[in-house]
This record gives structure tokens, C-alpha cells and sequence, in this order.
DNA sequence: AGAGTTTTTGACTGATCCATCAACAACGGA
DNA sequence: TCCGTTGTTGATGGATCAGTCAAAAACTCT
């Protein structure tokens, strides 16, 4: 009933998506991400409204990949295993290109300017919070992590030393380094 | 033998050290500057060069003063407090006014952007570390601290833990579930 | 008082920012 | 085939960006 779209409204969003995440919200802009995106500025603001409705797409569409990738480790591996790859893999992509996370990239710039942008970013850090405690649970109930304490205060520990490592990441802390903080976190959450 | 400067230009590094803290690099604009700093363009620009070099300055005076907060909280307590009110500290002005951390912001915002100015932002956080091995490799001697592990890897494991609940300060998280957080880092240092 | 030096002042530059718009194009349904 | 709808295209808008400049002003030294 109308003309089709010449673009596919997903790969968009994925395009800007890594704009930002590389470049950061306030250095990302319209112009980058039409290179990006190959689209034409009448198009993009005619899909997507404006740069932080386009932002907001991106920001949840990375929830949605990071809730995938997190499921992916599930499998039947022991649950301290896969709290410990779940580590390994992240900090490995956040030294990888130096991005860091997106999630916690948009805390830092937006919390204090966007508090709405902030938020949304913010429910990506209680997803993984949500997965963590899920995983130390299971740990407990099999005897194979520690008992002593809250299991949402554990997790809360171990996302913020994970959180920090995507920050060292950032910083250029080297592979190795980050790995054995990550074997040390492991450790410590064993009964 | 010339005109005299009008302001004072320690204040001005201090105030745009807290414009930066407060809307990061990018989102700090010339005009930002100069309501902070009360001056006029071609008096700031003839006195720093550019915001740039604004900035630098102001990561100097940040790294200089948190070294100056660091040594006050030495005092004579024990190692394992002074960690312990570092953190407290720390955390808590992060939270306070959700700025977070000017060097963890400075490097997530401009690491894959400006590496020159991320190097400068992380030598604030390796000189944190410096502090951490210091009081853990005293609190070992004193048998107050664990010595299972290096002290440089545990420094990283605080120091990670600690970065990543400035990002959760950021993030909203309540005041109190951040210092539990805090107290189970200390209370796995302990030996 | 005059020369020399640095700062202040505010207007100005060109680039880039995000966003809008009208004209045109491509489709489905009547 | 013609109409209603939606998408594309590229020019255009005003705002803001970082940075420059020439002239006037405030000081010291001779």
C-alpha cells in the first residue's frame, strides 16, 4: 500500500549500534551514522525520529544480544563455569577493540546529563545481575559455590569487579591480567 | 612588567575540572567553560590554548588531589580500614552526586577516540593501584591481610570491584547495597 | 611620561551540529 | 489508470561548535 524501504530497518540498527557503542552517544554523529548505516538523512529521521530515538533502538537491541549471549553459555555446564566464562568472554571482547561495554559506556557519559538514557542502560547491568544471581543459586544448591553470604550480594560483587575489569579493559590492561583477576573472582565465590 | 591576569587560575582548572566531571569531554562545550570559570574567550584560550589542554590540566589536578585524599586517610589505622574508607569514601561521593570517577569516565569516554588523553586519565587509576598494593603488602606483614595470592592481583581484584561500583554509583544503585558490597570485598581480604 | 609586554574584550570565522522540508518516486488498491 | 500512502532525495535551516584576531587596557621599567 505505500512505497517499500529501500534499507533493512534491523542492519540499521545494528549499524548504529556499533557506532555508538565505538564512539560514544554525544560522539556519535548524524553523519556518522548515516555512513554508517548507508542511509540518507531524510530516510533515518523519517524511520527513526531523531539520533536518541535511533540510540534507544540500539540500546535495547544490545540487551536483546547480550541476553542471547548469555543464554548461549548456559548449557549444562556447572554454574561456576559458566559465570566464569561468562567473565572470560566479555572481558576478551571489551579488550578485543577497547569498546568496553555499551551498557556501562552510556552509565558513565549519559547518568548525570540523560537520567532516561542512563536508565535504560542501567537495565541492561540488572539483566546480567538477574542471570548472575540465577547461576549462583544453581552454584549453591550444588554445593560447588559459598553459602555465607546473600547470593544477589555475591553477584553484585562479582558484576562490580566484572565492570571494573571492562573499564581496565578500556584502559589497555593487558589479556593475561584481566584473566587472572577473573580466575581470582572465580576462587573466591567457590564454597 | 605587563598586565596583570584578572582571575585566578588555579580556580579556573578547579571549576573546569568539575565541568568535565560533570558532562564528560565531549559534552563539555567552550561555552560551558567559560560560564564555570567566568572568563572571557580570548583570556582562556590565551591562558590554556585550548580545551584540550584545559582538560589536561584538569586531569592533572584530579590525579593530584585524589593522591592528596589518599595520603589523608593513611593516617595510623590499620591497613585493612584504610582500604575499607577508601572504598566508603569513594563510593560515596561517586554516588552523591552521580559523577562517578573523572579518570574511570575519562577513559571509557575517550579510550577508542583519544588514546593520548586516555593514557593520562589512567594514570590516575594505576596510581590508586600503587596505593592498594602499598596498604595490602603492609597488611600482610602485619598478618592482617591474606597471602595466598600476589598483592598486585589482589590490588586489581579490589581496585576492579571498586571501579565497578562507581559505575553502579552512576547507575543509581542505593547507597546501602553499595556498602555491603564494600564490607565483602574487605571481608575477603581478610586473612 | 613613554616604551614594552601581557591580558582583556567581544566580535568574528568557518565548520559542524541535529533536524526539517518540499519535491519526487514506488508501491497497493479501487 | 489514477489515488492514497509511504519512502527517498538532497537542499536548506538555525544553532552551536572550537578557535582566532585586532584593538584597547593595565601593568613595570626606564
Amino acid at each position: 500500500m505505500a512505497r517499500p524501504r529501500k534499507f533493512d530497518a534491523d542492519a540499521a540498527v545494528e549499524a548504529a549500534m556499533e557506532t555508538f557503542w565505538t564512539k560514544g552517544y554525544t560522539g556519535t554523529s548524524t553523519e556518522d551514522l548515516l555512513a554508517e548505516t548507508g542511509m540518507l538523512r531524510g530516510s533515518l529521521y523519517n524511520a527513526f525520529g531523531s539520533k536518541r530515538g535511533l540510540f534507544e533502538l540500539a540500546l535495547h537491541r544490545y540487551r536483546d544480544k547480550g541476553a542471547a549471549g548469555q543464554n548461549a553459555i548456559q548449557a549444562d555446564r556447572p554454574p561456576l563455569e559458566r559465570i566464569r566464562r561468562l567473565m572470560l568472554s566479555g572481558v576478551d571482547r571489551a579488550a578485543a577493540d577497547r569498546r568496553g561495554c555499551l551498557a556501562v559506556n552510556t552509565v558513565t557519559e549519559l547518568a548525570s546529563v540523560d537520567p532516561e538514557l542512563a536508565a535504560l542502560a542501567r537495565r541492561c547491568l540488572t539483566q546480567l545481575e538477574a542471570v548472575l544471581v540465577e547461576a549462583i543459586e544453581d552454584g549453591r544448591a550444588q554445593g560447588e559455590i559459598r553459602a555465607d553470604r546473600p547470593a544477589r550480594l555475591l553477584a553484585r560483587q562479582v558484576m562490580g569487579t566484572f565492570h571494573g575489569l571492562l573499564v581496565q579493559a578500556k584502559a589497555g590492561y593487558d589479556r593475561q591480567s584481566l584473566h587472572e583477576t577473573v580466575e581470582a573472582v572465580v576462587a573466591d565465590l567457590r564454597a
